[in-house]
RNA sequence: GGUGGGUUGGCGGAGAGGUUACGCACCGGAUUGCAAAUCCGUGAAGACCGGUUCGAUUCCGGUACCCACCUCCA
């Protein structure tokens, strides 16, 4: 079996992976809040641990591992739409336009996601189905002395865990000393936190033992990844930006409501996310989301391979020069299946092997499509595309399913018959191999050219293929 | 202020204490009406300063610069 190795962010090492249960690995991973479109930040964790999942279903089996990523359909954005929604004059109650937006919300993401190979997770459970599992766990906290209830609110006593920081190397001291955050009076120590909030009317809300009200943000996760995979699992990720107080927190809650369990053994981060350079946001005019990306025409595979360009514990920048790069790629690879592997049923199990040793040294991605790489030049040189179209599948990007199609989807889907004007092309050739005046050729040829198309001439013929660029509408005329 | 990470050839980006990473670009060759695509080949690196070592880009220490988190943004 191979031996995977990952880094625990929370010995700061590469370790051994070993499941409690090999016929049972559980990861839990932190899923997106449901109040908007998912921007191209949203998409690397995603990536990341779907590459994970689909390692460890490799290794230990397809049936062996669960993958758990949550909704988070509780907080204050997706309110604030639902009340700028009733206030212009929408239908229903507060709680219908709210469970209406992070409806449609988690429907886009689920679209965005599929679109990217990403697979769906083993559970998407959502927070407000977790409710009474989280008033159960605070209650829990409270009885152990770990909680206490002042002014409607449930707070957590981080005094009480000794090892609360640990995670993300930090002492409870320091960051009272670096505080920014104005500390609420009712705290005992400011770096308590809530597990509970009081909702007035115009808020949604739930029963509890101490009033109407809803969780705090990070009892979701405790409650749900106990509900679901019980008090001690394999993996826990999210983005690095979680690490704290996100999950720092979400340790706290659940070591303190399971005294003796693991909770989570190795917890994985992924780094952020920056565009041509600098950090994505609104303000940099940098910002855009998934759908964007793909309405402007790049296939979901490409993002998918850029994605995976960059270790995950690194940085990623995302540049439209990559996305252009991993767009050949791409198009080389699916060339090279049509031609030595057409009507072949990838499967991802017979992947190559230096693949998936890459993917085990703690998901080396970049190795892994280096790697990928030297499969397509051996599919060439053995006239065998077999294990390349196996290795992508693993990879993701084919459909474990499907054969592999004529041509990859991004090129049938600007679906233009190329035939008569290679055609035409060949005719011009053949003329001016007579005449020598290759005048109108070379004019075919550079408008073909200026409309993304690659013009392959030899001996054998005259070929046109969509390139990356390609414009059907700059063929008009022709 | 606290915590963590980074700095590799023109660009992207890995592994390994000593043997070519790789890809893209470039250059040379084959091929072509010219190209493209393809194939073959060459060149090019390890922020700075010390230390350990027979030998370091790879280990250790320091300096500089960059970045992220500490704000319910993955």
């Amino acid at each position: 079996m191979t031996g995977i190795r990952l880094y625990n962010t929370r010995t700061r090492t590469k370790e051994d992976f070993v499941p409690f249960d090999a016929m049972d690995v559980r990861m839990y991973v932190c899923g997106p809040t449901v109040y908007d479109r998912a921007h191209l930040g949203n998409a690397r964790p995603v990536l990341v641990f779907d590459t994970l999942f689909r390692l460890l279903r490799h290794v230990y089996g397809a049936d062996h591992v669960r993958y758990v990523r949550n909704f988070t359909d509780v907080d204050d954005k997706i309110n604030a739409t639902a009340v700028a929604r009733k206030e212009a004059g929408a239908e229903g109650t507060l709680e219908d336009l709210i469970h209406q937006r992070t409806e449609e919300t988690i429907g886009w993401y689920h679209a965005d996601m599929d679109a990217l190979g990403a697979m769906r997770p083993t559970a998407e459970p959502r927070a407000t189905e977790y409710i009474g599992a989280m008033v159960a766990m605070i209650q829990g906290l409270i009885d152990k002395g770990h909680a206490y209830e002042v002014s409607g609110h449930v707070l957590f006593d981080v005094r009480s865990y000794p090892e609360y920081g640990r995670l993300s190397g930090r002492s409870v001291d320091d960051m009272i000393a670096g505080a920014r955050v104005e500390v609420a009076p009712y705290k005992r120590d400011p770096m308590d936190f809530v597990l509970w909030k009081p909702s007035d009317a115009s808020l949604p809300g739930w029963d509890s033992p101490w009033g109407r009200g809803r969780p705090g943000w990070h009892i979701e996760c405790s409650a749900m990844s106990f509900e679901l995979l019980g008090t001690s699992f394999d993996i826990h990720g999210g983005g690095i930006d979680l690490q704290f107080p996100h999950h720092e927190n979400e340790i706290a809650q659940s070591c303190c409501a399971h005294p003796g369990s693991d909770f989570a053994r190795v917890w994985m981060h992924n780094e952020m996310l920056l565009v041509e350079g600098k950090k994505m946001s609104k303000s940099l005019g940098n910002f855009f989301t998934v759908r964007e990306l793909l309405e402007q025409g790049y296939p979901g595979e490409v993002v998918r391979f850029v994605m995976l360009s960059t270790h995950y514990r690194k940085p990623m920048d995302w540049t439209a020069e990559k996305a252009e790069q991993a767009t050949l790629k791409l198009l080389a690879y699916s060339r090279t299946c049509e031609r030595f592997a057409a009507g072949y049923i990838p499967d991802s199990s017979r992947a190559s092997a230096h693949v998936i040793e890459a993917l085990a040294d703690d998901l080396n991605t970049h190795l892994a499509l280096a790697t990928l790489d030297a499969e397509h030049k051996k599919a060439e040189q053995m006239g065998d595309a077999r294990t390349l179209a196996d290795t992508m599948a693993l990879l993701g990007f084919i459909n474990f399913e499907g054969p592999i199609s004529p041509e990859h989807e991004w090129i049938e889907k600007k679906g233009f018959d190329l035939n008569a004007l290679a055609e035409k092309l060949a005719a011009l050739r053949a003329a001016a191999m007579e005449t020598k005046n290759f005048a109108s050729v070379d004019a075919l040829k550079s408008a073909l050219i200026a409309a993304g198309v690659e013009v392959r001439m030899s001996k054998a013929g005259v070929e046109l293929v969509p390139g990356a660029g390609f414009d059907a509408a700059k063929l008009d005329g022709l």
